[in-house]
DNA sequence: TATCGGAATGCGCCCGTGAC
DNA sequence: GTCACGGGCGCATTCCGATA
């Protein structure tokens, strides 16, 4: 059994790029042997999952899971075309709906479409995600057009460009209905927030000060989060005026009927970035992170919210930060992936988790953590068969004349000069002193390596051997600024084309622009650069996001029904009588019988959702006793 | 003209993981 | 246990425009 790997080494990625592989995908001894092996991903390296014997339906999914898996994934070939590459919405569609169970499962989910909100939004590629999604689904004719089946109800970012961009989508593609916020911090109350201020770590803290003081301030908060997110509003930037941060997530009369409610952020991890100060649960980010969590466990709590999506840096601890503080509301899932194991050329490993709330959601997918990974590995996984030039998708001669006006501009160099050199002197005239050193370097590289005509792409503000997937054939991981060097195209890569490697559509070749573009296209290539770098892959993330629906179920209505009367019974008797030790062993409690429990169980559902949000704020260790359905509830319909 | 704040620019690393 | 290598939403300084 070998176990092939998704990292891009120098060595391995000098030769092709054919080495972005997934990250525990198992060959079985029939199966073409890959050039490299890799060890599974532990339970500590950030996969995890829920105690197995978490319900019986739970343990019973994974079982039949486990026996499916007998059956050896092919490693696929991966798109051969840019036009195929940017067909990433339809491919990961079809990946995911290869299943028929995953499909019906999807379908069910999507029914009556998604609310979504996020958090930390960047230019809300999470949005660019559904929107592509729903147009292939409405293609597809999946009841339900793309308009109903994806609303957005806020988005969030810090950053003033972010919310530009944020503003702009809101007012021209939801009509204004959409909430853009500032600061999380900014929603909670202020007297919270004075003495959360009052406990911030000060300038001169050690970091195990700042650890504890945000270990406090964590505490705080989630002793009071019922107070703090129950009507908690804030700061609209489209609508210029205190919004409710939770606007439109409660459930309906017609339970039924409600969309699925899903959360995404990709939280700051500058505290967890190899390139960041690395203080860890220290970062003063911990704080805002902290609010974005309890927001989640509050919501879930008070059944406001389905599941969340959430994305981050390879180091970040996914089982510290998120499956621990919330083992007794949601089932939480995560894995490590990026673009280039989907065999788009653009190197982005990313920690991607899922929170599903335990109330309103069912996990059907596999439960161990290795098959977790290898399970969306098997789906989604394909060779590389093409290089991170496939971006390069200006013209060159253009852009020839940019370099030459940039440099004759902020440079002050002889147009003259410039205009009689070649490309190759070109670029390097156009680089800062350190940048064009560091691509002499990286040319002395290309020309040693076994194929030096091959593809080869690096970012020239780093060094090489520096940063991941820079000096190779893959578009190099982006940051919040970058210059990368094609050598094919002898120039560094646009802001568009950034945009391009980040799965954007950009430019009419590879379909449809995205409705954005009208704003993009009026920023510079800093702003562009920074708003990529900010943002999330989409191709890997829809991914994800399609993996995590097509294996969860809503929890019917009934099954609700019989949680809130539960909730009700529990409610009323002694605390006491939950047992601590029963927590998140959901099935191994006795059914209520909510008709036994005089419980006009039509009127119970308004009456908890109508209710103030204190009320309806159900204690956790009461969410953890639901009652769950057999599985034969949510088997695929013939 | 001095000051301030935001944007642009140029330069840069150390820790965890895994192979040996 | 050692060591090589991968991982990357940074940071400090300079520039520039707005304001008093």
């Amino acid at each position: 059994m070998n176990i092939a790997s998704d990292e891009v080494d120098a060595e391995a990625g000098e030769d092709d790029g054919a080495d972005a592989l997934p990250f525990a995908l198992v060959l079985d001894d029939g199966m073409p042997r890959l050039k490299r092996q890799r060890c599974e991903p532990s339970a500590s390296s950030g996969s995890f999952v829920p105690e197995s014997d978490e319900s019986d339906a739970l343990a019973a999914a994974a079982s039949a899971f486990q026996a499916a898996r007998s059956a050896v994934p092919l490693v696929r070939k991966g798109p051969r075309s840019v036009q195929e590459a940017f067909r990433w919405p339809e491919t990961k569609l079809d990946q995911v709906c290869k299943d028929p169970n995953r499909e019906h499962r999807l379908r069910s989910l999507l029914e009556h479409g998604v609310l979504a909100s996020s958090d930390f939004s960047g230019m809300g590629g999470d949005r660019e995600i559904m929107r592509q999604l729903g147009l292939v689904m409405q293609a597809r004719q999946w009841p339900l057009d793309a308009a109903a089946r994806f609303r957005h109800v806020r988005a969030c970012d810090i950053g003033r460009l972010q919310r530009t961009v944020l503003s702009y989508m809101s007012m021209n593609h939801d009509d204004f209905g959409s909430c853009v916020t500032g600061d999380l911090m900014e929603r909670l109350p202020s007297t919270f927030l004075e003495t959360i201020s009052d406990m911030q770590p000060s300038e001169g803290d050690d970091v195990d000060t700042c650890v504890r003081k945000n270990s406090l301030i964590d505490s705080f908060i989630k002793e009071n989060r019922a107070e703090i997110f129950a009507g908690s509003a804030s700061y609209c930037y489209v609508h210029d005026n205190m919004c409710l941060t939770d606007r439109g997530l409660h459930l309906q009369d017609e339970q039924s009927q409600v969309p699925l409610r899903v959360n995404l952020a990709g939280t700051t991890c500058v505290g967890w970035s190899a390139v960041g100060s690395r203080k860890g649960f220290g970062h003063t980010s911990e704080v805002a992170h902290s609010v974005w969590l309890n927001e989640r466990l509050h919501n879930a709590e008070a059944l406001k919210e389905d599941m969340f999506i959430h994305e981050c840096t390879m180091l970040y601890p996914a089982q510290e930060k998120l499956a621990d503080p919330l083992s007794e509301t949601h089932v939480v899932l995560s894995i490590k992936t990026g673009p280039q194991s989907q065999g788009f050329p653009s190197s982005r490993n990313r920690t991607l988790s899922a929170g599903l709330s335990k109330a309103t959601t069912i996990w059907m997918g596999p439960t161990a953590p290795d098959l977790l990974q290898r399970d969306f590995d098997s789906i989604f996984a394909t060779t590389m068969e093409l290089s991170g030039n496939i971006f390069f998708l200006e013209d060159d001669e253009t852009q020839r004349r940019c370099n030459i006006d940039k440099a004759v501009c902020q440079r002050g160099r002889n147009r003259l000069v410039l205009q009689s050199l070649n490309r190759w002197d070109l670029l390097q005239s156009c680089l800062a002193p350190g940048a064009a050193t560091r691509l002499r370097e990286y040319d002395e590289k290309r020309a040693n390596r076994v194929d030096p005509e091959g593809a080869f792409l690096a970012d020239v503000e780093h060094w090489p051997g520096q940063c991941l997937g820079s000096g190779g054939p893959l578009f190099p991981c982006q940051l919040k600024h970058g210059t990368v060097v094609s050598w094919q195209h002898q120039r560094a890569a646009t802001g568009m084309e950034h945009l391009a490697a980040q799965g954007y559509h950009v430019f009419d070749v590879v379909g449809p622009k995205t409705p954005l573009y009208s704003l993009l296209s009026t920023l510079d290539d800093c702003k562009l650069k920074q708003l990529s770098g900010n943002g999330w892959s989409l191709p890997a993330v829809c991914a994800w996001m399609l993996y995590v629906w097509s294996n969860t179920c809503k929890r019917p209505p009934s099954s609700l029904l019989r949680f809130l009367a539960c909730s009700r019974i529990r409610s009323g008797s002694d605390d006491d009588d939950v047992d601590d030790g029963q927590i998140g062993v959901g099935c191994s409690q006795p059914e209520p019988d909510a008709e036994a429990c005089g419980l006009d169980a039509a009127n119970e559902v308004p009456e908890q959702v109508n209710s103030s949000d204190s009320d309806a704020d159900v204690h956790a260790s009461l969410v953890t006793s639901l009652v769950y359905q057999e599985e034969d509830d949510f088997a695929p319909q013939t």
